[in-house]
RNA sequence: GCGCCUGUAGCUCAGCUGGAUAGAGCAGCGGCCUUCUAAGCCGCGGGCCGCAGGUUCGAAUCCUGCCAGGCGCGCCA
């Protein structure tokens, strides 16, 4: 604002001209020589006014007014930026606000409680969690968490595919199985489920019910034998994803849809809306009318409605119990269904945007210097379940959230079994646990975090000390902008630097100090490390080991 | 063939929506524990940012075209 006057006093002066002030933008430099925050505002004014942006610059430094509150200094730089540079008292104010914040430190309201959905996971009910769809839930929960910081009301969500041809394959599957067991003949279909899990599942259905099944209408005893598997399978699913820290609020059920008559009430809706045809015997949706590149079926030819079609009607299903924003997370092989999904919602009159897919790339499992194929017929790949025993959660989680959505993610098995401390969870959780040392001995000595209001935190002069401080000012908007842009990659990313800059300052700064001011002013700054480093990792789904 | 994603240090990846001398971890080399946890700190080396054009005062970032890899393009889900 300061800046917008200076330039237009410059220009009542005739030092600099211009016609309309350009969008210029404020921002931390990446070099902190470069000070605190740099304006741009010169180099972007440089056509209109036709000066050197050095010039530009300089002038408008000229007009500003001199005492700035808080401002130590104001210069100008490189190509013509305006660097300022904060008076370090400036800062202080944070430590306070961090420590009454505590377990809110960094949160805001940005969502002002709007309801907003992420469903995540989804995996098919029929076999056990994969490292794609461990990396969907990582990402999905970190989500999760990031919105309802900055004030969305939000509901976690698993859509069961408990409907279509997977189901009828599962039920054969499971049907050969149970007549194998009892000493038929079976074979199980060509693209059926051949895991030997299915063996026991039956097992366990034979112990609860025997052969009553085995004489019955074969139709009823697929159906018995599918309730008793899924809700198996379900319950295997819900556990580990417990285990791995991911609750959800609601399972939705793709059945009910069908039940309900909610899907053929929206292909009749679509139909009205003039989007249906029918062509070979079947019913198409006109996803081309909405920028796809061809249409889509969503009743076969044998009357059965479509994948396709259940998602649609989940979809709009979403919309009509009110969420505003509703996030999908999905691996990228579905990606070509975002353009065809948000068409049939516009179709039906919903904003397409109201609708945002988060698309991650496949996971790749490396054993050995090898791939690995993730594969449900051969029954060979690595579960959730194995790789929560084999690296812990707090490692996996982190792991699969340190990388962007859209990198592909190549996982080393070798690496991650090692356990070691190359892990860079450790280096973050070791941070923590470093504090939580020092505090249990200033506690065994006597001495406890004092008030923040009574710590002369102005003692705090060291570089590692003002730098440490600075990390956690800048807490809050890593949250807000990793939210907004739903890229939880950037809380492990400050995760680390924040921990990087402690441990500088644990080692060039005693904060058991002998000095017993210094030592309460260092007292409150380490707690504030403490909670906002508690935050991010409670963001991320991680422990906060106070020991390790 | 068409579409989406990716290509940055030996390896795995960041790069905050176009800024200043492109960063981190690991790997390599050299230092630092009689005082709060060495799972740590400090330093050194290492780069045609896939290639070629374009837009701009300014490009790893935006546009176009190539090249390479991954994934899609079923009346499967």
């Amino acid at each position: 604002m300061a800046l917008t006057d200076a330039a237009a006093t410059a220009r009542a002066a005739g030092e600099i001209s211009y016609d309309e002030l350009p969008d210029f933008v404020i921002e931390t430099p990446r070099d902190k020589t470069h000070g605190d925050f740099a304006a741009n505002l010169a180099l972007l004014l440089a056509r209109q006014a036709r000066q050197s942006p050095r010039n530009i610059a300089a002038a408008i430094v000229r007009h500003l007014e001199r005492p700035q509150p808080g401002v130590a200094r104001v210069e100008v730089a490189g190509p013509g930026f305006i660097n300022f540079t904060l008076d370090n008292q400036w800062l202080l104010p944070v430590l306070p606000a961090v420590l009454a914040e505590d377990d809110h430190y960094g949160w805001s309201n940005i969502g002002q409680g709007a309801r907003v959905q992420v469903e995540f996971v989804s995996a098919n009910p029929t076999g056990l969690l994969h490292m794609g769809n461990a990396r969907g839930a990582a990402l999905g929960d970190s989500i999760a968490n990031l919105l309802t910081a900055v004030g969305y009301d939000v509901t976690r969500e698993f859509y069961i595919n408990d409907a279509g041809n997977q189901i009828e394959n599962f039920g054969l599957s499971l049907e050969a199985r149970y007549l194998q067991a009892l000493g038929q003949e079976a074979a199980i279909p060509e693209d059926g489920y051949h895991g030997e899990d299915l063996v026991a599942t039956v097992g366990r259905f034979i112990a609860r019910y025997g052969d009553k099944y085995l004489d019955t209408d074969p139709a009823l005893r697929r159906e018995m034998l599918v309730r008793f598997a899924l809700e198996e399978k379900l319950d295997a699913i819900r556990r580990v994803l417990e285990d791995f820290g991911v609750t959800y609020d609601v399972w939705f059920s793709e059945q009910s849809l069908h039940d309900s008559g909610a899907v053929a009430r929206t292909i009749a809706d679509l139909e009205k809306a003039g989007y249906i045809y029918e062509k070979d015997g079947a019913l198409w949706f006109k996803a081309t009318s909405f920028g796809d590149v061809k249409d889509e079926v969503v009743v076969r030819k044998n009357g059965i409605p479509t994948y396709f079609a259940a998602d649609i009607a989940y979809h709009r299903n979403k919309f009509e119990r009110g969420f505003e924003r509703v996030i999908n997370i999905w691996g990228a092989d579905h990606h070509g269904h975002v353009a065809r999904l948000k068409g049939a919602l516009q179709a039906l009159g919903y904003d397409p945007r109201r609708l945002e897919v988060v698309l991650m790339q496949l996971v790749r499992l490396y054993q050995g210097g090898e791939i690995l194929r993730m594969s449900k017929r051969t029954g060979q790949y690595v579960t959730l379940e194995e790789l929560i025993e084999e690296v812990g959660r707090d490692a996996a989680r982190y792991f699969f959230v340190m990388l962007k959505s859209d990198s592909h993610l190549e996982f080393d098995l070798d690496l991650a079994r090692s356990q070691s401390a190359d892990n860079p969870v450790y280096y973050v959780q070791y941070a923590h646990a470093r504090i939580c040392s020092i505090l249990r001995l200033a506690r065994d000595r006597g001495l406890e975090i004092p008030p923040a209001r009574e710590a002369r935190l102005e003692l705090l002069q060291d570089p590692a000390e003002l730098e440490l401080i600075k990390q956690i000012a800048a807490w809050p908007d890593t949250v807000a902008g990793a939210a907004q842009a739903l890229e939880p990659h950037r809380l492990t990313r400050f995760a680390h630097d924040l921990a990087g800059l402690f441990h500088s300052f644990y080692t060039s700064c005693r904060v058991l100090a002998d000095d017993p001011e210094v030592r309460k002013a260092r007292l409150v700054l380490v707690e504030a490390t403490r909670i906002t480093l508690r935050n991010v990792l409670h963001l991320l789904g991680v422990t906060a080991p106070e020991r390790m």
